[in-house]
DNA sequence: GGACCTATATGGTTCAACCAATTTTTTGTA
DNA sequence: TACAAAAAATTGGTTGAACCATATAGGTCC
């Protein structure tokens, strides 16, 4: 998926509608609107942040589409409860001024988690021998982080979250769904780096059974046994959670 | 969440870079462009259509954001891969010129499952008990489908359909999940009718076992017990789920 | 034949005017 | 005074033309 990625990269917008979204959206997640409250009409938008009315409009168009802000003719822009916003325009609602929102974040990797369960059965049955040797090297990268070799080299809840990532990554290429690469690419790269960031801090909890249990998915996983894999990667997995969410 | 769905309604947009949109969509999902085909330029679409330029210009930004296609300063518009349109564009791909995308439509139910079967844990534990009381009366309905007390009156897969769609959509609330809400609401009501009406002409199968299942999956809501609702309601829904896959 | 430069094509921005709804204010009547 | 109808003001939608900025294509020079 770095063909996906890199076009991501130059997909980099910089129009001054584009800019000037970003402006109003940030003011609209730091809490400065109430549901319901209006936007400054769009002359007075152009004049205060001195571009043309034009650039004005094509921000507008922009939280409405990611549901923001709500548009009618003679009735101005209001801002939307935050149920409206759009998934592709989560990310937005992640960090507010650069502070991790704590609770949307585990939101997020709760439903990460989710899917990622779910579909493993779908991927294996559907995977390439390719994929399955990929997914056979990113399990064993698990059991690295979660009964290290050396007990000394202590990983972080952020490679945790960086492999599981990978590993819904790759069981969504193999799953060929594509409503579910979709929701993937919603959950984008800037999602994993910036979460990846703000788990840094925490520390992992220790599965001295994760090796075994390791093994005993990759035997599953030969068999194409997928349904068989959930429970041991669940089991291995939601200890480290039940420890984040106490946090 | 009928607020939502009145609210929904009249937020039809009637623009028309928006109309123009739909119709370059529709071009697009017809399979007219190669991705990496370029639309005609902006002033030639103007022309073509008989609209303004800034018009084209709305419309281009509104398939841009869906994902269809990419702007370039000086390289004009390209049809994007499939695999770049974001979930809130996906009902354009379900249904083309009104013949369903069967793989598609199902790819979406499978998703729509998992997300269903992750959620119930989450949703038992955060739901009111007038939530619960909600969801009691859904897994009755469900009991109807599935074991309809008069065995002549069989049901269609879209009534199944319906009333799984309206159990995800309780789940979705009772959890409190924003993320779960987010995708949900992608996932339309939109997309439920146009399902639903794809499904009609086909039957399920009956779930001779399904009342007393029933019985039991809510015997363990009023004890709080969701992880244990998961495997029954699951065994209940499936069987239903191959019959339709080989289809 | 390759590297550089120029011309052209194409998207981005601005401006000013006018259209079409909605909202607010005024007015008139009961 | 209270209410309803009409008028005015507000606000988003559309148009056309001009100009800017960048990428592509083609030509020129070595």
């Amino acid at each position: 998926m770095s063909q996906a990625e890199l076009q991501a990269l130059d997909e980099v917008n910089e129009t001054i509608g584009f800019e000037l979204a970003a402006n109003l959206r940030a003011e609209i997640c730091r809490g400065r609107y109430e549901p319901g409250d209006r936007l400054l009409p769009e002359r007075e938008l152009a004049a205060r942040y001195d571009v043309n009315r034009t650039s004005v409009r094509e921000a507008l168009k922009i939280l409405q589409k990611e549901g923001f802000i709500r548009i009618r003719r003679g009735g101005g822009a209001t801002v939307q409860p935050i149920e409206r916003v759009t998934l592709g325009a989560l990310h937005h609602l992640l960090f507010i001024d650069g502070k991790p929102q704590v609770d949307l974040i585990e939101q997020l990797s709760k439903v990460h988690r989710i899917l990622l369960y779910g579909s493993i059965e779908m991927a294996v049955e559907k995977s390439s021998t390719e994929q399955l040797e990929k997914l056979v090297h990113l399990f064993k990268t698990l059991a690295d982080i979660l009964e290290p070799a050396d007990k000394q080299m202590s990983k972080s809840a952020r490679d945790l979250h960086i492999v599981l990532y990978e590993l819904f990554g790759l069981i969504v290429v193999a799953s060929k769904n594509l409503v579910l690469r979709m929701i993937y690419q919603s959950m984008d790269p800037v999602i994993l780096s910036d979460i990846g960031k703000y788990r840094e801090s925490k520390k992992i909890r220790f599965k001295t059974s994760a090796r075994a249990d390791i093994e005993k998915i990759i035997n599953k996983l030969e068999k194409r046994d997928g349904a068989a894999v959930v429970p041991i990667l669940k089991n291995m997995i939601e200890v480290n959670i039940q420890v984040e969410d106490k946090f």
